[in-house]
RNA sequence: GCCCCCAUCGUCUAGAGGCCUAGGACACGAGCUUUUCAAGCUUGGAACACGAGUUCGAAUCUCGUUGGGGGCACCA
């Protein structure tokens, strides 16, 4: 039997399926592989909106199964930094992007640092002039400037005037067998429009006539980022460019140069910015922008990513707290948002205490050891078991590792001055006498726990025949100096029998 | 100046025509708990920029206004 009935509804099903696919997911699996770049130029530290950036790469490729290439954008030789590449690689890392791509991890799509791609950029350049779609220009810097002034006094939208664009090819040739310095930019149609779709966006048209014939080969032989990001996209069969919302601009351009070259032009989704409390765009100069200032205050890597993920991306629940693996699963760029997005510091505080609050206690073990010893407590060893201990009172009460030391340092060192306001609120004339007594009942206590401790301090108060309180405050500072933390029998079993006595006593002879 | 984009509580956001007297979270206020402080729980205040239109019905669609942002380099 030829037809079989069965395998019919198979292929119904099947090509039902693939349609449905297409449709809705812009990450199609049917058609070429997800490939997906984060690209800075290496001119300083790795700024948090970079981080976002970065981050839904990372997650949209994760999330389909696909590639996250690093690739690196030092095309303008004056704004080089050295060590940049490696700081971005390793902060990068520390937030726990890893790429699979990139400079020393070779995919077969190399180099991946375009300073060592300039042969590639000459040869589609040369291919674009040949063409016709790309012109050398041997405008000076001076007469450019002078352009844009008198374009600009006459309020119109500064913009190369093609004063080369339709150089005889005989004098092109002269002038460049004589060694005069040009570049090529590239034609922008005259007529018409340019539209492309964005992910983000929606579908964005632009008029040609407001697009300027762009450098694209810069007198240095470097390429701009214009040719660069093409070209490399393009040969790194990158899929999807997830890039910041200011090269919407130029999308534009980008776009003609596929055309141009004749390629298959990559999904695009341009992400909204992210903002200083003002609205502006996220700068230095209104607070900290490097994800390494973050890191340097304590930030953990979980509160940074999830925070950062939030600012534009939501799941669409109620859910706030998410580890790299949920937001893996949970991603999709269809829910990234179009507004710009205030970076606001205390949510990002909320978030790193309830990630640290989600730590076991030995990993804030390692973590507060680490902080220790890097800390004036350095080289005092604290055993493991006091520390725990210490954990165990604070975990409640801190934001950052650094706050079991800040908020109380009483643990690590004994108080060198009391709080002030507290003194004059809880230290009565009578409570030197009292405490007195109370540090001579402790000390009769062998080996006390906690119950110990308020055992005897009931017994002291009944038998001055005052109120618990009218010890009890006076203690929490005379042993710590402050009057906020943990319940004052956990830190008295903390310190220990010995040293709640010996702190007493210099409470009393100093506030006497 | 020109072009593009955007617009819900102070902030991050849900909302894809009726489920919205607009939900959640941070922050803020109150209460419970705790003879401290946190955490936690309960709870309060707080927003659809404005104006037209489409529709029986608009936060949701259209247009306009206003506001904000981004871009307009031999920088990315």
């Amino acid at each position: 039997m030829l037809f079989n009935p069965d395998f019919a509804i198979f292929v119904q099903q099947v090509s039902d399926l693939q349609v449905a696919f297409f449709v809705s997911d812009v990450a199609n699996p049917m058609s070429k592989p997800i490939r997906v770049r984060f690209a800075p130029s290496p001119t300083g530290f790795l700024h948090v909106g970079g981080l976002r950036t970065a981050l839904y790469n990372y997650l949209f490729a994760r999330h389909h199964g696909g590639t996250f290439v690093l690739r690196i954008e030092d095309t303008d030789q004056t704004r080089k930094v050295e060590g940049a590449v490696e700081n971005l690689i390793s902060t990068l890392e520390w937030a726990g992007i890893h790429y699979d791509e990139g400079p020393h991890r070779d995919g077969g799509y190399g180099p991946y640092i375009q300073s060592q791609r300039l042969e590639i950029y000459h040869r589609h350049a040369k291919q674009l002039i040949e063409q016709g779609k790309a012109y050398y220009c041997f405008c000076t810097p001076e007469r450019l400037e002078e352009v844009r002034q008198k374009q600009i006094a006459m309020k119109l939208a500064p913009m190369y005037d093609r004063h080369c664009r339709e150089l005889p090819a005989e004098e092109i040739k002269q002038r460049r067998e004589a060694g005069e310095r040009s570049v090529v930019r590239m034609k922008i149609p005259i007529g018409g429009e340019t539209t492309f779709d964005d992910i983000v966006r929606g579908r964005v048209t632009i008029a040609n006539k407001i697009l300027d014939d762009q450098v694209l080969l810069k007198s240095d032989g470097f390429p701009t980022y214009h040719l660069a990001v093409v070209v490399d996209d393009h040969l790194m069969e990158i899929s999807h460019v997830i890039r910041g919302e200011e090269w919407l601009s130029s999308t534009p351009k980008h776009f003609l140069l596929y055309q141009y070259f004749g390629w298959e032009v990559p999904q695009f989704a341009h992400l909204p910015l992210l903002l200083n409390p003002d609205k502006t765009k996220l700068s230095k100069r209104q607070g900290d922008v490097a994800v390494e200032d973050y890191r340097a205050k304590g930030y953990l890597k979980e509160a940074i990513v999830n925070f950062v993920a939030l600012l534009g991306w939501n799941p669409g629940d109620e859910r706030e707290i998410f580890t790299m693996e949920e937001l893996i699963n949970e991603f999709s760029l269809e829910r990234v948002g179009k507004a710009g997005a205030v970076f606001n510091v205390e949510k990002l505080n909320w978030l790193n205490a309830q990630h640290l609050k989600r730590k076991s206690d030995a990993e804030i073990l390692a973590m507060l050891k680490e902080h220790l010893a890097s800390s004036s407590f350095g080289e005092r060893e604290f055993g493991d078991d006091y520390l725990l201990k210490v954990i165990s009172a604070m975990r409640e009460r801190v934001i950052f590792v650094k706050d079991f030391v800040e908020k109380s340092p009483y643990f690590f060192v004994p108080p060198e001055q009391y709080d002030p306001t507290v003194v004059k609120k809880r230290w009565k004339p009578d409570t030197a006498q009292q405490l007195k007594k109370l540090a001579e009942e402790f000390s009769r206590l062998t080996n006390p726990q906690k119950s110990d401790y308020e055992a005897a301090l009931n017994h002291v108060a009944e038998s001055l025949n005052i109120g618990r309180g009218e010890l009890i405050h006076p203690l929490r500072l005379a042993v710590s100096g402050m009057g906020t933390g943990p319940g004052l029998y956990d830190i008295l079993e903390i310190i220990g029998k010995e040293e709640t006595v010996r702190r007493i006593e210099t409470a009393i002879e100093k506030l006497k």
